[in-house]
DNA sequence: ATGCCCGCGATACGCGGA
């Protein structure tokens, strides 16, 4: 089973570029992030006729996470617990059957948390990106009761290691790599998750997102952001994950390229 | 120099992204 995950930077903008890659890549589930576009407006029926079952949390022109699964959907939860008032579209979350039991898999769209004032706790955008991670930890380890395949996908806007972008220097202090931010992935890996990349390839110099600008990509200036976290249940399960880089070669790219692991499930 | 590119949209000398 092939569950991957991919930050498209507009679901509309991209539509040639995701019903080329689903066709090829043939992933039973896909995660994406920032959809940008409410659930009414999702473009469904040309994706659906590729054989995908769809869910959505979508929101107005920022963020939004959908669901896409050849196998259908046994429970859908969109909204991360922990703050009411949060209205921002991020965090989707279902369960499939797959042959071997329940698998339950969340599309995530991490905040970016930039700009980082001089004070990192008194900058609104970094704080929210600090509590989301929070409560994706707190969650996490709920869901970790379960003792079930879990599978947590997406755009987490955290480079782990110095090796995971070109210009570490260049990097450090930004929301996406300094200290406070590392601290909580690493807190949220240390309740008993695996880094899916980690686990099977681990080589520096790896990327996930080009920026569009300075001719990043043709430089191969990039940043590996987009991962795949798994419960011990997983884990054991996993069988090993491909970047899908080709993809940022296409007409109109999305910025970052899919991330897809393969389960034996 | 926070600019360069891209998508969204009360189409803006705007915003957010990473």
């Amino acid at each position: 089973m092939k569950i991957a995950t991919w930050n498209v930077n507009s679901i509309k903008a991209r539509m040639h570029a995701v019903t080329a890659w689903l066709e090829t890549a043939n992933p039973d589930v896909a995660c994406l992030q920032e959809i940008k576009t409410v659930d009414d407006s999702f473009p469904r029926l040309e994706i659906e006729a590729l054989g995908y079952n769809i869910v959505t949390h979508g929101q107005k022109s920022y963020n939004g996470v959908a669901v896409l699964s050849k196998l259908p959907f046994e429970d859908v939860n969109p909204r991360l617990p922990g703050d009411e008032s949060d209205e921002q579209a991020r965090y989707l979350e279902v369960v499939v059957s797959a042959k071997t039991g329940p698998v339950r898999i969340a599309s995530i769209y991490l905040p970016n948390g930039n700009p980082v004032r001089e004070d990192p706790l008194k900058s609104p955008k970094y704080t929210y990106k600090l509590d989301w991670m929070a409560r994706l930890k707190t969650h996490a380890e709920a869901l970790l009761k379960n003792e079930e395949p879990l599978i947590l996908a997406g755009d987490y806007n955290v480079i782990p290691r110095s090796v995971d972008t070109h210009d570490p220097k260049g990097w450090w202090g930004d929301a996406l790599f300094r200290q406070e931010t590392l601290d909580a992935f690493h807190a949220l890996k240390y309740i008993g998750l695996t880094e899916m990349f980690e686990q099977f390839d681990n080589r520096g110099g790896e990327f996930t997102f080009w920026d569009y600008q300075g001719g990043a990509w043709q430089n191969n200036l990039g940043i590996r952001i987009d991962h795949l976290l798994l419960s011990p249940q997983a884990a054991d399960r996993a069988k090993g994950i491909e970047i899908h880089k080709h993809v940022r070669e296409g007409q109109k790219p999305s910025d970052h390229v899919p991330v897809v692991g393969e389960f034996d499930l």
